[in-house]
RNA sequence: GGAGAGAUGGCUGAGUGGUUGAAAGCACCGGUCUUGAAAACCGGCAAAGGGGCAACUCUUUCCUGGGUUCGAAUCCCAGUCUCUCCGCCA
């Protein structure tokens, strides 16, 4: 959510951003709300300064006056009201603005590759895609899934379940150990504030799972990324400076009614209603965005040379960004069957855009109240790491070798096969 | 599910109708003292919004929403959340 205030000294600007993002807004509309907005609360403040008064003197005479001015506050409030709720509805709609180190662009096809790091394997057989590869190993099962619940879901079956487990905690070790992220085991259902709070609500309420509870009023969403929970952990705190930065990471299951993509990637776990991911989260000083965004972003590619999978990192252009993105880097994965590079990851710093809507703040050093800044980025999803092991790990007989960094985490099974 | 207690500033916590935006303590910041630190002492320290180039100033806010009153943190009603006890259950 962007601060009206800043808006306000130049409408032409904050138009002129969001333009980048192909987004056009009404801004004579916001203009005009804003000025009427705060006409209201001038007209209001006058009288309750008058009203307060009276009440102060104690002038019996002039209570039935104060009386009067109490139901034209009433009805100027219920006015402005109004207005103000216009206003916030507009304000909650508009996605982030670009950071200028986003490159201009309308699609994914304007995003702009940075590096290319990993040896991309070669075989001399073709490649088997991963639900070839899972099916005939018996491991992963789609149909068994569409019996017990529906499209778009998976079992993960013995060891490639190990697998699945082995990654995740290989990946939490590294960002707790090695990159200094807290661990958290958070609540997989958010309340509406909280989806408002790092921005999959009001405009994005299509994707999201909402579970009925009893109460007709009280709503709760199935988290569709971790970053929703762990960035509301400072909703509504004025943080110490001396706890910033706060590095939170966890491990959760994500769920995503992924609306608007029938028929994409309708075969293999690529795209499922439910998947693993490990996810980081920072709160920072609103100036160190940037500075922590490459960090997280190393943690991230860390993982994948760790793994030794090749993958390219990407930067996001300003039209394929993220609703509360001001600058964002995607991780590509390489996979074999697809010949392609595939989303493994991705990078956002949101400035202080979620902070904004959920009133994060802390106090620097000049005591001055400010709005934090936060990130988030996966560090690695699971599910996609366990399809590029199976691709790129693959042998000719439809064996999977464990990458070595996982082994441990498996009691040593070096290789992965039907007996 | 049954019974009770509570919700006040960054935190703890006083306050039951009229300069109370709110005592006190802690924390924090600045200063004095000290070789340095601690202690002690002195001073400062809520947020949001409006007006103003600014100094500054005004309004709102004591869980939320209604109500009573000239006036509400304080009284009434509804709701939310938290805690304790009992029951049930992972």
């Amino acid at each position: 959510m962007h601060n009206l205030k800043e808006i306000r000294k130049d409408f032409d600007s904050f138009k002129k951003a969001l333009e980048k993002r192909t987004i056009d807004i009404d801004i004579d509309k916001l203009k005009n709300l804003d000025l009427k907005n705060r006409e209201f609360i001038q007209k209001k403040e006058l009288l309750e300064k008058e009203k307060k008064e009276i009440s102060k003197s104690k002038d019996k005479s002039l209570f039935a006056k104060s009386k009067e001015i109490s139901l034209s506050i009433e009805k100027i409030d219920s006015q402005q009201k109004l207005v103000k709720d216009d206003l916030d509805k507009i304000l909650s709609n508009i996605p982030n603005i670009p950071h200028d180190d986003a490159p201009i662009g309308k699609d994914e096809n304007d995003n702009i590759e940075l590096k290319k790091n990993g040896k991309i394997p070669k075989f001399d057989f073709k490649p088997k895609s991963h639900y070839e590869l899972g099916e005939k190993l018996n491991m992963l099962d789609f149909d068994l899934a569409s019996k017990t619940t529906g499209s778009r879901f998976v079992f993960v079956k013995n060891k490639l379940a190990l697998l699945e487990r082995a990654i995740s905690n290989f990946m939490l070790d590294t960002h707790i150990n090695k990159n200094g992220y807290e661990e958290i085991s958070p609540p997989l259902l958010a309340s509406e504030n909280t989806m408002f709070g790092t921005g999959q609500l009001p405009k994005f309420e299509n994707d999201q799972f909402e579970v009925k509870l009893d109460k007709e009023n009280d709503r709760k969403f199935l988290i569709p990324t971790a970053e929703v929970i762990l960035t509301n952990i400072v909703k509504d705190t004025i943080i110490d400076l001396k706890s910033l930065p706060l590095r939170f990471v966890a491990s959760t299951p994500c769920f995503r009614k992924e609306a608007g993509s029938y028929g994409k990637d309708t075969k293999g776990m690529i795209r499922q209603h439910q998947f693993y991911k490990v996810e980081l989260v920072s709160i920072v000083e609103q100036n160190k965005c940037l500075e922590e965004l490459e960090r997280m972003t190393n943690c991230a590619t860390n993982i994948l040379d760790l793994l030794e999978l090749p993958y390219r990192k990407m930067i996001l252009c300003t039209g394929d960004m993220g609703f509360s993105a001001e600058k964002t880097y995607d991780i590509e994965v390489w996979l074999p069957s697809e010949n392609r590079y595939r989303e493994i990851s991705s990078c956002s710093s949101c400035s202080t855009f979620q902070a904004n809507r959920m009133k994060t703040r802390y106090k620097n050093q000049a005591k001055e109240t400010l709005y934090a800044g936060t990130l988030n980025g996966s560090g690695l999803a699971v599910g996609r790491t366990l399809i590029a092991i199976l691709e790129n790990y693959q042998q000719k007989d439809g064996s999977i070798i464990v990458p070595k960094i996982l082994r441990p985490y498996m009691n040593n099974l070096e290789k992965i096969s039907l007996n």
